[in-house]
DNA sequence: ACAAACTGTTATATAATTAAAACACTTGCC
DNA sequence: GGCAAGTGTTTTAATTATATAACAGTTTGT
């Protein structure tokens, strides 16, 4: 069990990716950021910004030029469109095959788009390429899957998914319910 | 743009989830839990695993006797069962049917357990008992998928996937080589 | 029964992420 | 030209997760 000491050694933190994605949204829209526009964007204080912008540009992934424009480095740049194309996938997959919410699926996937390993990335990219192949059996497979949604038994003795207790049941609680008093 | 503030209040943190599944995990080993006990198995020290258990016992997830052996509440223990079962669901899905590895999909599980909402949750839960329930159109569909896995272009143009880059390049890339200096 | 080993807690320290407030500098308007 | 508004930084502080070290108490072995 040295598996999970890795699990908070991420390659960049949460924080991190969204000042990073912030400076590429403003760089899109307006073609310049600015300390406090990063700050407005993300609804925290300039002085937060600047100190978290610190260690990325010792990091050399955000530059800032003489009147203290920022901008992303070309390695800066890539991480925010791997970031992107993985956000993008992982809210796509949430949506379309697994029928979340618009909303949640924005939620959930800014949580673990750069949790997530090249690996599952990688496989999850080439699971929504064969659903848009346009492949029968793919379109099949989402149809009824839609359809399937009802008939859950709830019987763990019954059901093939389930060990002792239905999956289902246990999954689906939401964990602010079981933390609080009830 | 709201959503990204509560990227991190999420209802237990990383470290506190283990903390819990650890004494669950001694539980059903030895029948009993201690500190000592808990920070042999996560690897830290005692006075981690002292600290660290403070808010959960004021919180009343865990308990400690008068002999300070720990164990779960009845919260702590639901707690625990929702995890492991997320877990579960997640891992087995992405082995069986993305096909990532058994290490990665371990350690990219034990990333996200307690990040995904309860809705994402359930929703890969009757995916994979949908997978299960052996619907021809499940069997077929995974089996094609993993067939499929060679034909990418690399040509955003040609992809219906695509946008204007070539979203399989893009994620499949190691965050870690676009950070590290290249 | 006593020393060695082990146990749990606390104190102190570090690092990260954030906030608020104070400061200095720049810009824009009238 | 001068003041109000805006900008970026620094300082101080809180929280979380960890470490070490010191301490006090409990077991264990012989």
């Amino acid at each position: 069990m040295h598996t999970w000491k890795q699990f908070d050694r991420n390659v960049i933190t949460h924080s991190a990716a969204h000042h990073l994605m912030a400076i590429d949204t403003l760089m899109h829209e307006h073609g310049y950021a600015r300390v406090s526009d990063v700050a407005r964007l993300l609804e925290i204080t300039r002085g937060s910004v600047s100190i978290s912008l610190k260690p990325l540009k010792a990091e050399g992934l955000v530059e800032q030029d003489e009147n203290r424009f920022i901008r992303l480095s070309e390695r800066g740049q890539r991480l925010v469109d791997i970031l992107r194309a993985r956000h993008y996938i992982i809210k796509k997959f949430m949506t379309a095959v697994l029928g979340v919410g618009e909303e949640r699926a924005e939620i959930d996937g800014c949580k673990i788009e750069h949790l997530l390993s090249a690996e599952t990335s990688e496989r999850l990219t080439a699971l929504l390429r064969f659903i848009d192949s346009g492949a029968e059996s793919a379109d099949r497979f989402i149809e009824e899957f839609h359809r399937f949604n009802e008939a859950c038994l709830h019987d763990a003795q019954a059901c093939p998914s389930c060990q002792d207790q239905c999956l289902y049941d246990l999954a689906s609680q939401k964990l602010q319910d079981a933390v609080a008093e009830k």
